[in-house]
DNA sequence: GTAGGGTTAG
């Protein structure tokens, strides 16, 4: 933390009261800082610019629907305070309305107190930084280049800026040149390499780096979760000596996101501990409940729903989407219907969410009005969206509407069907008896078929009791996954349904020779 | 006060 110029080294400061909405400000928790300050003005009466300023700093961390009425309340009461030209709110001010409305940025240099020189530095920083996160490089350059002043923050953003827009040779030779450097200089060059995948040279970078910090640790885990490398992730998260809820949440994140739900629950149980406690937030809750939906887990999402109430955690639109998949995939449609209406704003996410769940529980007209008032709506439908889509119709047995469907995935919507469609497609084409059209589009795929998809051809043999493309399917089904015995039982069935004895006595001996022989045999004739 | 980390969908 800078020291403040002596001249604003008054009281409050580094009051109790300051430092605690600061630390909240920092650890991401914004409502904890504008309830802090809510008590100090009950506390004291005298209002204090540092808190303000302090304050101020957490409002871009609001969920976005409260931080612009959190923005104006602050503003006036600056106004009515008088202190809208002191430097620390001022500045903290004109910083907050160029993340909320960027277009108004260049207002920062303009300011109503007469800035002194570092206030000056502060603001012509939160310019150059928004001029960064607005991806607009050159004008970046042109201000740093002639700043009258820049200090560590001022080359700090311009390294993190041109390293995540992908120009990292020039980011390294900027970091080569910098008169100081600290945690966060490291960190942006970190950041960097693992923008650009380079986890291996991040790596190496993060382990000689003369100074860490939690941020240094939590961007590498993140990146080894982005990257799929989940054993790479936990190592370093076991390694961390103060775990923050940042780092809690990314590890939690890593697991919920790469298939390892099990995991996620157990970290969040970790931090639940009471020797440990780390008091969750909304980002905890999103992953840990993408985790009990990963697991079908009902109860102990219905858990996580009341104790995010009881540890004062508002249900926003990302939690509410989070929520809306758990309930759909657990057959709770009409409370997933429920949390839908009840979203501020829908998005892409939350109508693809809603779509799958209708086109999982066979909920056609349902799926496609939603469908059709998410187009209206402008908003442009992904590969997810088809998924749910694809479903309904297959659910439903509509072929002609579903072969529609999926021709304007490609022709429409630019969206290139993946495995999963093809699956969906060859699932619905084979139950109702087009096999070799189910059998073509197979060969059509322009990826590796996987074996779900051979496999789904292979129950339409069945249904269809098809001996002759049923063998072709099952000998790739076989190829794909020489342990999966449940495709042998297929075949088996389809020969017993066939009547060709002959032909499941050699199959059973295929299967003793294979090893694969701990199969029940009633489950051969059950179907027959 | 300015830089840097975690965010939901099949």
């Amino acid at each position: 933390m800078r020291a403040p110029p002596a001249a604003a080294a008054a009281a409050g400061f580094n009051s109790p009261w300051t430092l605690a909405i600061r630390a909240a400000a920092d650890q991401g928790r914004p409502r904890r800082a504008v309830a802090l300050y809510l008590s100090s003005l009950r506390a004291s009466h005298r209002p204090c610019p540092f808190a303000l300023a302090a304050v101020l700093k957490s409002v871009p961390r609001l969920p976005a629907h409260d931080a612009r009425p959190a923005a104006a309340s602050l503003h006036a009461h600056l106004l009515r305070l008088g202190l809208l030209s002191h430097p620390y709110p001022h500045a903290a001010l004109a910083h907050l309305y160029s993340r909320l409305l960027p277009a108004h940025a260049p207002d920062l240099l303009d300011g109503a107190p007469a800035l002194r020189r570092h206030s000056l530095l502060v603001a012509s920083n939160s310019l150059l930084a928004s001029r960064l996160r607005a991806g607009d490089i050159p004008a970046a350059r042109a201000l740093f280049d002639t700043m009258p002043a820049r200090d560590v923050v001022s080359w700090n953003s311009m390294v993190a800026g041109l390293a995540k827009a992908g120009h990292l040779d020039e980011a390294i030779e900027l970091f080569g040149q910098m008169p100081e450097r600290n945690a966060a200089s490291w960190n942006a060059l970190l950041c960097g390499f693992i923008a650009q995948g380079q986890l291996a040279r991040a790596r190496e970078l993060f382990e000689r780096m003369p100074v860490r910090n939690n941020v240094s640790w939590i961007t590498m885990i993140s990146g080894y979760s982005k990257a799929g490398d989940v054993q790479a992730a936990a190592d370093l998260f076991e390694r961390m000596e103060s775990k923050d809820l940042y780092a809690w949440n990314a590890m939690i994140a890593c697991y919920a996101q790469n298939g390892c739900a099990q995991e996620a629950l157990g970290i969040f149980n970790r931090m639940m501990k009471p020797h440990v406690w780390v008091l969750p937030n909304e980002k905890t809750f999103s992953s840990v409940i993408s985790a009990c939906s990963q697991l079908g887990d009902l109860t102990f999402g219905l858990w996580v729903e009341s104790f995010m109430g009881s540890v004062g955690v508002e249900l926003d639109d990302h939690l509410r989407t989070a929520l809306v998949d758990l309930y759909t995939k657990s057959g709770r449609m009409d409370r997933a219907f429920d949390l839908f209406r009840g979203l501020r704003m829908r998005d892409l996410v939350s109508y693809s969410a809603m779509i799958v769940g209708c086109g999982m529980h066979g909920k056609l007209s349902e799926a496609v009005g939603l469908f059709k008032e998410m187009s209206d709506a402008k908003i442009d439908p992904n590969a997810v969206t088809f998924v749910g889509l694809l479903s309904a119709y297959s659910h439903a047995g509509l072929v002609e509407e579903a072969r529609a469907c999926f021709a304007s995935m490609s022709s429409k919507y630019r969206i290139n069907p993946t495995v999963e469609h093809y699956t969906i497609m060859v699932d619905l084409l084979g139950r109702n008896g087009k096999l070799d059209e189910a059998f073509q589009l197979i060969m059509q795929m322009p990826m590796r078929p996987h074996a779900s998809v051979w496999g789904a051809l292979l129950l339409a043999c069945r249904l269809h009791t098809n001996v002759e493309l049923g063998e072709i399917v099952a000998s790739k089904c076989f190829e794909l996954e020489p342990e999966e015995t449940g495709y042998y039982i297929l075949l088996g069935n389809i020969y017993a349904q066939a009547k060709k004895w002959e032909k499941v006595k050699r199959l059973r001996n295929l299967m003793v020779e294979r090893g694969l022989s701990k199969v029940p045999g009633s489950s051969w004739v059950q179907v027959a």
